[in-house]
DNA sequence: CATGAATGAGAGTTCATTCAT
DNA sequence: GATGAATGAACTCTCATTCAT
């Protein structure tokens, strides 16, 4: 039946042209992140961004309505590689110390090797201060944080930390990794002759421990 | 003999028109840092830092070379007031673990109480990059954060550390610090519900542990 | 028979779609008519009256060449409206005083009553400049607002003015409530404490008063 | 004595350079005259004037914060010469009667022969809407505006015209000089093959028959 | 030493309009 | 007929910096 085609066809062109455009705004996305990568956040103007992508400057707000919201789409599609990179580390049949030890391990490598990320992650606080996304998607964001998190407050609780105590290493854990990352970017941590690797095994060799001395007591 | 003044009068005049120069420097300085405080690193502008120093722009560049630097004087003031507060921590008399204690704490207290503070420490780096300062003021930059921590590297020393492990959670340390303030003043720490001070304090109740388990045996 | 049709088929055929077009057209028109009246001259975009119109910009064009005669069909329509108004206001059987008084009285309270209309009527000369209708359009309009008049032009005559004053007293009137209504949207005569409305009734007797005094004399 | 130059010399200079000031401030505005006279409302940008000024777009904002200031002191600056204008008009020994016809005929005149002043004049209206003016510098151009009809107002005072009268009759002047040049300008007055002189000479002869009708009855 | 003037580059954003599909 | 994409020019304004005086 011809009038089939009919029935469907307005979707499948719209569906189409959404796929195009979903194409185009990560292509400007992608656009941002190379000149964010290439130049850091001072040097990111929509201007440059559109002259990456090919674009005339007009043209960006097509897919963005400004610079903050590309900021907030670059960071959270780094977000989304953070956590497929913490999923990727964790194998099936893994001990709760191993996997305690992976997802740990995965979050800090991701941020070790993608120095920029880190950039984006903080860039909310030009400063130190809070910056200009607005609410629902901080809050998403922030959750997406939580969620690369989840696999190691997780074997935190399985191994046999209390739930308050879990969720507080946690957050510790999350400020360590920033501060060693931060200091290492920044050759403060060259300075005192340390490696930031080493700081951070020791740093999970300790936590680790704590959590064993948390978990079964000797008589279970 | 008034011509022997002749010979040392120009010394002297040039000392008493430099010893001018540095009180206009300073001056200019306490205004750039006033800027700071109450404008944060976006609303400082050389214009408004001229303005409250009560010069006009160009003045400005006769003391300092040009904005980066201006950042860098702040900054190593600002490591002189914190290395005032670690001493001012240190009473006499006091046992090593109690100078640990107070060391570590009053280096994290001043960065919570003057966030500005800890944005200038990280400005170098504004996203990460290290910036624009000399070599020869960056060393000298970090000497003067190495001598704030020195404090507490001594006391894990005497406590009985060896001298390797002393110097890594030393800067295992100032990586914490700058973690959890880091996530406080952007809000990630509220997020988790969790609050500084008692993780700082747990990270330097298992910091003491370390020490004390790394101390004299025994039978020593 | 059918092939008779096929002679007058595309005939209507083009009719039903012209009519079709002329019909988007007015939908296109009321649509800007609606974000002029809302937002101004200085608000109104096409993006805006695209949207407005259910429309996206590019579809505009084919009912209009360009943004100005949208402006010009607006103005046109809004003459209408006018037009409408005076003629409204004479009802059979008036004298002809009274139908001057009615016709002049119309025409102020229509403009007095729709600020925008009057943006309209000027925005041809933004700055008292002149502006790019074309000029046939121009005279088509200004036909219009001279028919908007013509009533109590032909009252002053009927009084008994000759015709040359009668149509200089017109043109008078036109001047007078242009700039009365002028006056009165800049807030200017607010500021000298008088009141439009005023204004124009005075104008008005004085004006009755003059077609009187041309008018027959007692014994002529 | 050389210290005398010593005292006022500081005076001095400022004095000087706040007269230089002054000079390439109306320099700016000169420049931005006449680009307002050649290319009207719309085209007048900043970087245009500071192009004709000779200077780079940010330069003009040492003399002017921003381009409303610059509206409004164009605005204030016709106003002095309206003023002027006005005052010119008005020779020592005039009857009250010929000191109404010379001021409004001056009043008339300057907005005939300055069109782009009379834009000036309603510019606060783009679109007949009230425009962004500090309300003291608003304040202050309408009492010039005053000003200039004040000598109309006085003559009709003293031709025997009551306070009350005499301040309507001077507003219903304004609009009338404004709404015809309104049209004269716009064209709509030849249309109706009018001569705008000759209708304001009209409305002149009849204001001064109302005066007089007004004033002094013989016995009275 | 300090001023006042000016530069020049650049920022983000808006808009009428064009055109292939 | 209408869309969606893109253009290109324009906009106001800010800033660190330079330099003759």
């Amino acid at each position: 039946m011809t009038t089939t085609s009919s029935d469907t066809a307005p979707d499948r062109r719209s569906a189409r042209l959404q796929a195009m455009h979903e194409a185009r705004r990560a292509h400007v996305l992608a656009a941002a992140r190379e000149v964010f990568m290439a130049l850091g956040l001072e040097g990111t103007s929509m201007r440059e961004i559109a002259q990456r992508a090919g674009y005339t400057p007009g043209a960006i707000y097509g897919y963005f309505p400004g610079k903050e919201d590309i900021y907030g789409a670059l960071l959270g599609e780094s977000l989304e590689r953070l956590n497929a990179g913490v999923a990727a580390a964790l194998a099936d049949g893994q001990s709760p110390v191993d996997r305690l030890r992976a997802g740990a391990r995965a979050f800090f490598d991701f941020y070790r090797d993608n120095p920029r990320d880190l950039d984006l992650g903080f860039y909310l606080f030009q400063g130190m201060k809070p910056r200009g996304l607005t609410p629902a998607l901080d809050d998403a964001l922030n959750a997406r944080l939580r969620d690369a998190l989840q696999p190691v407050r997780d074997a935190l609780r399985e191994i046999g930390m209390p739930a308050g105590a879990a969720l507080a290493e946690t957050t510790a854990l999350l400020a360590h990794v920033a501060g060693l990352l931060l200091l290492s970017h920044t050759g403060r941590i060259r300075m005192f002759g340390q490696d930031p690797e080493a700081l951070f095994d020791a740093y999970l060799d300790a936590l680790a421990a704590r959590a064993a001395a948390a978990g079964p007591g000797p008589a279970e």
